[in-house]
DNA sequence: AAGTGTTACTATCAATTTGAAACGAACAAT
DNA sequence: ATTGTTCGTTTCAAATTGATAGTAACACTT
C-alpha cells in the first residue's frame, strides 16, 4: 500500500491513494463520518477482519486522519476520532458515491438531506473560480520538470 | 475485488468501491483522462506489472468504465477508451487530488488550469441544491428498510 | 466467588493477490 | 535476417488478506 516515493510523486491523486487507496479504509472513513468511533463498531459494520482492521487503523492514525483517544483508563480503551484532514475527505466520499448513484444506482440507496432546507443533497464538484462543473471545461494541465 | 453482494448494497460508496476501490485501476482512469489509451503507455506510466494491468483493464471494460477499441487489424490491437461512465469519474479524481494538495502538498505538483480563463482550477465539491460546499452544513442520513 | 460478557486486540495459518521476470505472437521496419 | 514494437501470457515467489481462535483486562451478574 505504500508505493515507494509518492511522497514526492507530482501526482497528488497518487499521494493520496498511498494512504488511502484501499476499500476498507475508504469505507472506515465513510462509517467515522457516519459517526462510528470504537474498534468493535467497525469491525461489526464492515464484516473486515480484526487484524486488517488494526492494520487500517493504525495506518490511517499515523498518516493523521484519525486520532486515538483513550476514554476508559481500566481497561485502557480507544477510540477513534477524525482530525480535521479526515473530516475534509467528506467531499471525496460525496463523489464516489455519486457516481455510484448515477452508475450503479438500482434498487435502495442511502440518502443525505440537508438538514435545514430538507432537500436531498446533490454532490457536484465545480471550480471555484469560474462556478463551471468539472469536466465541462477545456483544462490545461501543467507538469512541473523534475530538477 | 468483488465483495459478495455489493450491487445491492444500500451505500453507492460500497457498490462504487467493488469496481475501483483500489489504487491501480483509480491511477488508470487518472491516465485515461490524462489522453493514454494503450497496454504500453499505461504499463509505462504507471510501472504496473502487465499481470495486473491486464487484470484491471479487464474489470474497468467489463464495468463499463473503459471500452476496447480495435485500432489495427493485422496485428489485432486494441486501444482503451474512456466511456461516458468512465468520464464521469472525473470530479472524484479532482476530489481526491484537492484532498492531497491539501494535505499532503509539499514539493511540485501537477496543476490544472481553465484553458479559457486561464486561473488554477480548484475542485470544491457543493450541494448542487443550496449551493453550500459539502460538510459545512448539517445534514441527515436516511437508511432504506430492508425488506 | 465463579461464571459470563464486553472491548480491543494478537496469533496462527491457509488462500488469494500481487508483482517481477521471462517469454510469445504477430507483425513492421531496417 | 534481425531488431523493434505492441499487447499481452506464463511462471513462480513474496506479500497481503481474511477466517478462526485466543488473550488480556476488566465489569457485571448470580
Amino acid at each position: 500500500m505504500d508505493n515507494k516515493n509518492t511522497g514526492n510523486d507530482p501526482c497528488p491523486i497518487a499521494r493520496t491513494l498511498a494512504l488511502v487507496g484501499d476499500t476498507w479504509s475508504i469505507l472506515i472513513l465513510r462509517d467515522a463520518h457516519a459517526g462510528l468511533t470504537r474498534f468493535d463498531q467497525f469491525r461489526k459494520s464492515l464484516g473486515i477482519a480484526p487484524t486488517i482492521l488494526t492494520r487500517r487503523l493504525a495506518t490511517l492514525t499515523e498518516e493523521g486522519l484519525l486520532e486515538k483517544r483513550r476514554y476508559s483508563e481500566h481497561p485502557p480503551r480507544e477510540e477513534y476520532l477524525l482530525t480535521a484532514a479526515g473530516r475534509d475527505f467528506l467531499p471525496v466520499l460525496f463523489m464516489i458515491a455519486a457516481w455510484g448513484r448515477q452508475h450503479r444506482g438500482g434498487g435502495k440507496l442511502v440518502q443525505f438531506f440537508d438538514a435545514e432546507t430538507g432537500t436531498e443533497i446533490k454532490a457536484v464538484a465545480v471550480d471555484e473560480v469560474t462556478g463551471a462543473k468539472i469536466g465541462t471545461r477545456p483544462m490545461r494541465m501543467v507538469t512541473p520538470d523534475e530538477n
